[in-house]
DNA sequence: CTATCTAACGTTATATCATAACAGTCAACA
DNA sequence: TGTTGACTGTTATGATATAACGTTAGATAG
């Protein structure tokens, strides 16, 4: 595992690989049974499938994996599965992409920014912490009581800018 | 008109009423000419929706009052106008909400966020130039070429915090 | 051990958001 | 004045999301 570094910015590991998704797994169910949430089956398939996805994955995309191992075939059983995750921290909802990704950190509370490729449509979750104190109070200075915010930059990874076009 | 201060934050200021409406439309045109871009009747009749409207508008409203007053009847005639709008920096995009929003400052180049009241939707745009320059310096230093950026926060109003529940 | 309760699951049906593709219109201009 | 290209409008369809309801299964009180 790797250092994720403690108040801002994007960390520049990889996350894929069958270790990390294995862990990031267990973290998640320690953290389900803490906070008593049950991680069912189809909840657990799911952040399975959203950790194996190299990007983001639309709920149609989960629901075709999901009834192709025999759960519910119809909508509203990937987008509830995927709802859960997302409000108990264990995946992110994406708007840009109108689509889902594994938390890269469930077991921290943490406030996520993500860098969206363009091009190839991955997406890297970071640490928005010390972006969204500042927010909070530019909020608060105009009466504006801050919940959450959705930080997501959209630009070119990496990999996609070396190549030529 | 108010002052918009120069780096970062939310103004503080009323937008609605029809003088800051005209104002706003006014500087549309300006900026519409100077760039070559032209604001059509529907364009522009589609801006003063967005301005009179109190919050951000989908699609489908703002194609609602469009072809009760003469115009086309089928969503491509909004989602034109609307792109076109976003495109050329007259308008903004609310993922959070699928809606769209007036720019408050058309004749100015800027990165904008905004906060979205929970209870009321209403929307209020404000300037995060120093939280976008931020974003780009720690998503460069990961290799990611940052373009532009979506910064949405979810929370309560100053109205509606005020109110009991 | 069984009755009961509730959270979760699965289904049908439908709502909501968005765009592809193509035909007609009109102003700019060679 | 004929051609071009941007704009508008239409039909049709695609993509995303949820309401509502019956069923299942795990927990727990009796």
């Amino acid at each position: 595992m790797t250092d994720h570094s403690p108040q801002s910015g994007f960390c520049c590991t990889d996350h894929s690989g069958a270790a990390h998704t294995a862990a990031i797994l267990a973290q998640a169910e320690t953290r389900a049974r803490e906070s008593g949430v049950r991680l069912t089956p189809v909840r657990r398939r799911t952040l399975e499938i959203l950790l194996e996805a190299h990007g983001a994955l639309g709920a149609y995309e989960v629901l075709e994996r999901l009834s192709a191992e025999g759960y519910g075939t119809q909508p509203p059983v990937a987008y509830r599965a995927l709802n859960f995750l997302v409000e108990n921290g264990f995946a992110h909802r994406i708007q840009r992409l109108n689509a889902f990704t594994a938390c890269v950190h469930p077991a921290r509370d943490h406030r996520a920014a993500f860098l969206i490729c363009d091009r190839c449509n991955s997406v890297t979750e970071g640490c928005a912490d010390s972006f969204s104190q500042a927010m909070i109070e530019a909020a608060s200075a105009v009466g504006f009581q801050l919940e959450r915010s959705t930080i997501e930059a959209v630009g070119l990874c990496s990999a996609c800018a070396g190549k030529p076009a």
